[in-house]
DNA sequence: ACATAAGGATCGTTGAACGATCTCACAATA
DNA sequence: TATTGTGAGATCGTTCAACGATCCTTATGT
């Protein structure tokens, strides 16, 4: 119920300001020590099957157990952590069914979100050639870590394509899990590297409006990358 | 490593045992209060928007604040409540935007498993027809509600196909926010009984082995669904 | 060799406490 | 009158200490 007499904001403004809103999202302890544990996860420092103690991780970080606690619930949610009752929280050890669970789903979603974005957004394709470009400049600088965190991004971008934030909210999940079985691989380079060329065929056949071959070309990128993660996991 | 000199588990009966493993999962109380308040939720007891404040709440399950705020983390990230900080969790409200997004990834997931299922496996027909018949039993005796939750097992049986527990994981969740949306719907009955027979007939479909006719009714089921409630929450 | 019991470590849960933040009503101001 | 500032009260975020329950390991006995 706006009055008419005087001019608050001119029209739009305060719809700008609303998407603003989210930066604005303080984030509770719980939060950070959760970001600060799926680094180190994420990046190995843990190895999987690893128990953390809320006793020498709480002193470690000066947070009390309670609020350790949330954190290890958000982390076991996203399928970092595996929490068994009264024995405490462990590092995810994925086994090779994991592995296959996670391309299964990844088939089924990635390949429909392919096959229902048609004609894809122009944000959607923004999205998959910057994830192609980061990857190469990271490969022309040898970092390989960089070069699968890219190709990570570029399948996110393909999820984002069906236009549904709880589909990506998921995908961002499973690929968060995905990293745990990645460091299985003893080889980053061998095992990403290859990949990047395919991920550039793929975003090609999108480009011109080659939807089935981009499907195609996509189901056998990822059941390669299966039998290769399932046989390190064996 | 087993011993080969004493028999000790006649063969098979050690796997069979292992399948009540998950029986035998005991819960913690924060769990257990979770599990009361989603019943709840989806009851409609507590409307949406609502504040569920942690000490009220804290004294009448006589559990405290900290476990509380465990049960509450769990059901936020179901997707029941949204915790805003410092200000509490609030019982989820829906927007119209919301039941878009949802359907977005239930046509894209549903359909997608149906066509990836060729030939269904006999485990996930019977759970087709299991849901079908419930629902069936359920329209019989006009318990409306139930035909709901039946249908909703349907879909839940549909995505099954595909055989990925995350999957399953994932529509489990998409499906407990369905609930809310239909909350908003004020005559049970009306909504929910033509769908009984829609799932009749993609279920024949499938058995059929009609994938795309399958496919498109599931289609249109999902549409006209998405209709009815994005106008009930406008 | 096997079952049992004891001990220690860790988790699950509670209750109290204190500072930080939000909300709302009320007064001050233009 | 409409906006802004102020303060009190309620609620949340986080910590801390404590105790029972559960698990793991080790020692003990048969």
């Amino acid at each position: 119920m706006t009055k008419g007499l005087a001019v608050v904001m001119d029209g739009g403004a305060t719809e700008r300001l609303a998407e603003d809103r989210v930066l604005l999202g303080r984030t509770s302890t719980a939060e950070r020590v959760a970001a600060i544990l799926r680094e180190h996860i994420t990046e190995g420092m843990f190895e999987p099957g690893t128990r953390l103690s809320e006793e020498s991780i709480g002193t470690a970080l000066r947070v009390s157990r309670n609020t350790l606690r949330e954190a290890f619930r958000l982390l076991s949610h996203e399928g970092l952590l595996a929490h068994e009752l009264n024995r405490g929280v462990f590092v995810r050890r994925l086994t090779a069914d994991d592995v296959v669970d996670l391309y299964r789903l990844r088939r089924l979603v990635e390949c429909a979100a392919i096959r229902h974005a048609v004609p894809p957004s122009e944000k959607g394709l923004a999205g998959l050639r910057d994830a192609v470009r980061t990857a190469g400049i990271a490969a022309d600088e040898q970092r390989w870590e960089a070069v699968g965190t890219a190709n990570m991004r570029f399948h996110q971008a393909i999820v984002e394509l069906a236009g549904s934030s709880r589909l990506d909210e998921m995908m961002r999940q499973v690929l968060a899990e995905l990293r745990l079985s990645f460091l299985a691989m003893k080889n980053p380079r061998a095992f990403h590297e290859p990949y990047l060329a395919r991920n550039r065929d793929i975003l090609q056949l999108i480009e011109s409006g080659d939807t089935p071959g981009a499907e195609r070309l996509l189901e056998s990128y990822l059941a390669d990358a299966e039998r290769q993660l399932v046989q390190a996991h064996s």
